[in-house]
DNA sequence: TAAAAATACTCCATAGGTATTTTAT
DNA sequence: ATAAAATACCTATGGAGTATTTTTA
């Protein structure tokens, strides 16, 4: 019979790959885990580890099996934190991820109106890029995340927020430029974007469609901050959200709309749909929106 | 701290809603799950069962949490049956859904060759409508089902096998009638279809579109043999899935091809994204198109 | 040979069984 | 009054700890 305490031991294998610190993340000792190991693979009639001398390994059916136990724990422990879907949305202990193109222009207005509305909240922020977000998401390791939309996993549900537009920053070209740009006006344009893995990056590239605009390699700056400090110098223009507009704009570049239809990015919160955290979500949403002005 | 045990009690009582008839089907003894019961509301915190005279009642909490339970205990039971994925496919016993307006057709040429290519597989076959062969997936009760797709279940994986063309079905009008019919032709006619529930009703209204034909409300046969007798006395005209054409034609009713682009449905596979039915389904797959020739 | 996992054995927590009481209609 | 769930109490299974042996790089 196959319990959840051999699923736990399971996941802490598949972390630490070393029975002695598996079971001391289990608060148990060695021999106990062990055995609970063995048992289950008794049970799959599968082995799920090869125990070697330096480190122990997974198997394909271990590595498998690991991946659908920490599903479980997490359906788990989503089903334990339940109680909780009963009483007062936004009360309690909750994990919020966002991502860094957002979290320095949405917080600051967004936390203080949180902890005013909702005093008995006990936020935990996380902030890194989406992939990151998604998976610790999936792991149980975050209860809600803020990102762009949509994150294409049918385990989580989302609710869309607002609407972000791409504004071009640029070094102000007179009276004379025009008002609004088209997109493929980018073509000529030296870019600056953010480094990989960021997905405000790819967002820009997809606003490009398929044109290939003038990309710097050698660049790729990890905040906005930065692009904007290189757009204020003259080597090259960006695409802004709006969001961020207030906090980077300055006087040494300008801020251009888009012509019709103005590209935007969507975001939105997500949630595991086995965790109760619906209510939370649609609470959050409404000061996010509020937030947002 | 919460059990699979609990969960499996607590699906037992939503099941039943009986402390002594949902022990049974634990094979343990009333006062052991009420035990069990009375632990997973402490580890909750909240009340799952309203006890009452005449029969139990699951809480909101309760309904919402067995819901839960269902998913985890089916996800275990997949973790159980996972180490057949290393084995051959289509092997061991495996529990097959299929709607009705498929089954007759698909099922006398498919079983033969299924038994010759895979000799160590036992079938339990399970006909009925799409809808409660969704649940009973979702539920465990079935491994894999045959039904049209798509089927918006996000925790389902899919696999198309074939589309099934449309044909309409109609009494000789001669020579001088079209070869082909064109779906707005249909306003005019009197259509018969299956009774309520068949997805083969909804597709054939579909297809129909915006065009609202003569409907027999009076009608609604429950299989698509009685709809094709009406056709052959003259009661009207029905949409015939090509599949089942070669059994239900006569020399009493003409089958017309629509003209392009024909209107069909897909015919595929679905079984839970947590089993291990993947390689399975592909397996099936190869057989029911070479059944379907 | 040395680190790490498996085995041996003991203890105790807890699930389950039987008998009984409490509850609600 | 009675069916059904809760409680009391006992038993036994099995999970965990300590000590030790086996494995393997």
């Amino acid at each position: 019979m196959i319990t959840l305490r051999q699923l736990r031991y399971l996941t802490a294998i598949a972390e630490t790959r070393h029975f002695g610190k598996a079971a001391k993340l289990c608060h148990v000792t060695q021999p106990a885990l062990s055995m609970q190991i063995q048992d289950l693979e008794t049970s799959l009639g599968t082995q799920l580890v090869e125990r070697r001398r330096g480190q122990v390994a997974l198997t394909q059916s271990g590595t498998d099996i690991a991946e659908k136990a920490f599903a479980i724990l997490a359906a788990v422990a989503d089903l334990e934190s339940h109680g909780r879907a009963g009483r007062a949305a936004l009360a309690g202990p909750l994990r919020l991820g966002i991502i860094p193109s957002i979290a320095p222009y949405l917080l600051p207005r967004a936390l203080p109106a949180l902890h005013r509305r909702y005093p008995a909240l006990t936020l935990r922020i996380r902030e890194t890029q989406t992939k990151a977000l998604v998976d610790e998401l999936a792991h149980g390791d975050l209860d809600l995340i803020v990102a762009a939309l949509p994150l294409d996993r049918p385990d989580f549900e989302t609710l869309a927020a607002f609407e972000d537009r791409f504004l071009v920053a640029r070094k102000p070209r007179g009276p004379d430029a025009a008002k609004r740009i088209d997109p493929a006006a980018l073509e000529s344009e030296h870019l600056l974007l953010l480094e990989e893995g960021h997905c405000l990056r790819d967002q820009a590239l997809s606003v490009c469609g398929t044109l290939s605009p003038n990309l710097s390699k050698a660049f790729g700056a990890s905040s906005l901050s930065t692009v904007m400090h290189l757009v204020a110098n003259g080597y090259g223009i960006t695409l802004l959200p709006e969001m961020a507009a207030e906090t980077e704009g300055s006087d040494k570049v300008e801020l251009v709309r888009f012509s019709e239809p103005e590209p935007v990015r969507t975001i939105g919160l997500a949630w595991r749909r086995s965790s109760a955290r619906g209510a939370d979500a649609r609470a959050l949403v409404d000061v996010l929106q509020e937030a947002r002005g």
